[in-house]
DNA sequence: AGCTTGACTTTGA
DNA sequence: GTCAAAGCCAAGC
């Protein structure tokens, strides 16, 4: 079973991403679809993206760690200093080029891996 | 009430 | 390998 208290996707979607978001580790980084794959729906990683937006109330949300499956910050643009987002992900150890991650399969989180390891 | 946009992913050609 | 189209659910207009 989950060891994660997002059992209730029916509750608030964007509590479960919250959730899940500050569970990434340090230098890790995951993709909409791991995410919204973890909640159930991996066809939904558009409202994972939804949520991250709603993220900027949660301060403790660590959206510089998700980016899409390609391992491009697709999100950076809507940081309040877009290349923040790079700086962050830098600072954990994490190498970008041109707005994508590089060594990305080796750094990518995947919660659904992780997390629900039986 | 309906239509458009959006921090995406997957599948098909 | 790349390009195009469909699917997804929610918020905004």
């Amino acid at each position: 079973m989950s060891t994660r208290p997002v059992s209730q996707k029916n509750a608030d979607f964007f509590q479960s991403v919250f959730d899940l978001v500050r569970c990434i580790p340090k230098g890790r980084v995951t993709s909409y679809g791991a995410i919204a794959k973890y909640l159930g729906s991996a066809r939904s990683s558009r409202m994972v993206g939804w949520a991250m937006n709603a993220s900027h109330v949660h301060l403790d949300i660590p959206a510089h760690r998700v980016v899409n499956r390609n391992g491009l910050l697709s999100g950076k643009m809507h940081f309040s200093p877009p290349e923040s987002m790079q700086t962050r992900l830098e600072a954990e150890g994490i190498r970008v080029e041109k707005d994508q991650i590089l060594d990305f399969p080796k750094i990518f989180w995947d919660p659904n891996a992780e997390l629900s390891i039986d």
